[in-house]
DNA sequence: ACTTCCGGGACTACCCGTTAAT
DNA sequence: ATTAACGGGTAGTCCCGGAAGT
């Protein structure tokens, strides 16, 4: 196999991410060896580490999952409310999403310990934290002055988003149309 | 001087945990190998085996600190507001402060997979839920009519406080004292 | 198996020396894995790597054995052709001999890329040589004039004792009766 | 332009083969990856595997290079002193020498384990040997009779000369001039 | 027709959590 | 209570075959 079109080593990454992606959320970064992998996409030793020099390395692709994008692109017309709401139903709906919720936490705490992947982890963050104040600004006016900083809303639901995929990760059996409802409410009250 | 007392076992326990807790934040769960700990603590292998039967049970000893607890109590009378600040300070300040939300952050994703860790978190979780949602219950009124049940959002700011350990784990530099005034804001808008 | 005697210990590591040292001259240093020494020594990984921190330790540790002395000590009174004469005894006699002859020569290969081996081999190539120097000095005179500096002689003696195992390593043919002689012959004559 | 020349296949192969000295010198056989070849030389693998179906093809190749033949050729007037100083620069001068050195070690060493390089390492010798022996045989009479069979002699020469580029190999710090005069003196004295 | 370079999968040095002998 | 020992697991590398361009 010589010469290979940039689409299928394209498709060739992504299919390797995408069963990674599986694995990783059901046992742990730390709790997957490159041998799952190689059996979770039915590729050899030697493709994987071609295409991923390391494991941190697919990690990281791994996290640099889209979250919050539509094909790599907000929409800069959803509303605010909308957009909460879909980055909730992203770790909560369906066995998908309790899988989801576990990759979301098991990246954060490996940002925690590898500098290259907090520094994805942080410039995503901020791109969606800006994007979400964005919205949160354009809302109609509700009358009432303005209560707080649009950005800070913005951070502090983000960071609850995070939180709440974190509980649905341990199968913490709560409501999640009521957490819906508060996020909706406190937008509404505070801007 | 044969059988050692209870509270010498105790105290032999607690000093394996807080040697352990600071390792796990610097390393994780996963980077932290029983030979780090033996160094850690300066005891032997088959010591540290002898109070812990594994290194999961270490794991689950030291996420089982003190929440939101003062000598294992919740403070009764402590305003819903001082405790979320009590909480948020807990994970922020100085270099203590990043240590202990690096680890929240390893707790709430290995909870994902550990279902030894993930009842314990619950229990916690619920623990404390309840209590703040006691405590937002008991602020003076405002006049208006309560917008949310007050378990619910005890809830969303629980799940807010452990987005907020996750943010500060990866370095995330974010205007913490506003982060802590929109919480304050929320409470005082919506209950 | 707790604490345990420095001779045990001592004598461990012996047999691992002796059981790595047959199998090192028989595949090489680099064709022989640490698989293959768990396999000579019927001991296990973690045994092998608490007595030697790595392969290249034990490659040393191997390279180290005695060389022209007997118990660690050179024979004072050993006259320089029986000294010879012992040496080049020591690389060609018997199945054994061209067992050493092939460590030798992997020795000073690897010598010249690690520097630990070639500080280690440095050392006892300069010991001999200056004893063997000694012994050649202590001969009778031969009436005539001394022809060469005996320490130069002795560093070219050994030069072709090592030359002398490269070829027996190889299975070269040679009369190795002759070889000896020659050597006799050069001491006479130059001292 | 089908078929390449022969010539050129046969630059080409000369071109691996330089560069391919160049690596092993450095970093020994074993510690040189075929992806290293493939940096060093700018080809790609299959190129590579082209010219040698093998490594160690590619081993043996680069240890059949000229040993004391000028273009393949021994020069039959040159006097046996000069050829024994040309041999000995050939390892020792410059940083060029150092390199060199060690390839003679590994070569050597590996021949003890190939079958295959150690007949190409045995035949070579011969010749040279041979060679030197008829060198040896060719020098003006001294007067005195003959000591020893020119080709012991040139054996043990020979001998002295690859123990010479083991220590060279070594960084072995040892006066290279007074090696090449015992060379001298011995050749005086006993032929 | 010739080169490229993807892919295979066994293998490497080393490390791990844990047990058991002293 | 200490520590030697276990033995399977780890990420990553190796040499090489063979399919896919040019």
């Amino acid at each position: 196999m010589p010469k290979v079109s940039a689409e299928y080593t394209r498709a060739r990454r992504a299919e390797i991410v995408t069963a990674a992606r599986a694995v990783f959320a059901r046992q742990g970064f730390a709790g997957t060896s490159m041998n799952d992998l190689v059996e979770a996409t039915g590729m050899s030793m030697g493709a994987l580490y071609r295409y991923f020099p390391s494991k941190e390395d697919l990690v990281v692709a791994v996290a640099d999952g889209r979250d919050g994008t539509v094909d790599g692109e907000f929409d800069a017309q959803e509303p605010a409310a909308e957009l909460v709401s879909r980055l909730l139903t992203y770790v909560s709906d369906g066995p998908e999403g309790a899988t989801h919720a576990r990759l979301v936490a098991q990246i954060w705490a490996d940002a925690g310990l590898k500098p290259a992947l907090a520094r994805m982890v942080r410039t995503r963050h901020a791109a969606l934290r800006d994007h979400l104040a964005a919205r949160i600004a354009a809302r109609p006016a509700t009358g009432g002055p303005t209560k707080t900083d649009p950005a800070d809303l913005a951070e502090f639901l983000l960071a609850a988003m995070i939180g709440y995929a974190s509980l649905v990760a341990t199968d913490h059996e709560f409501d999640r149309e009521r957490f819906r409802d508060v996020a909706d409410v406190i937008m509404s009250a505070l801007s």
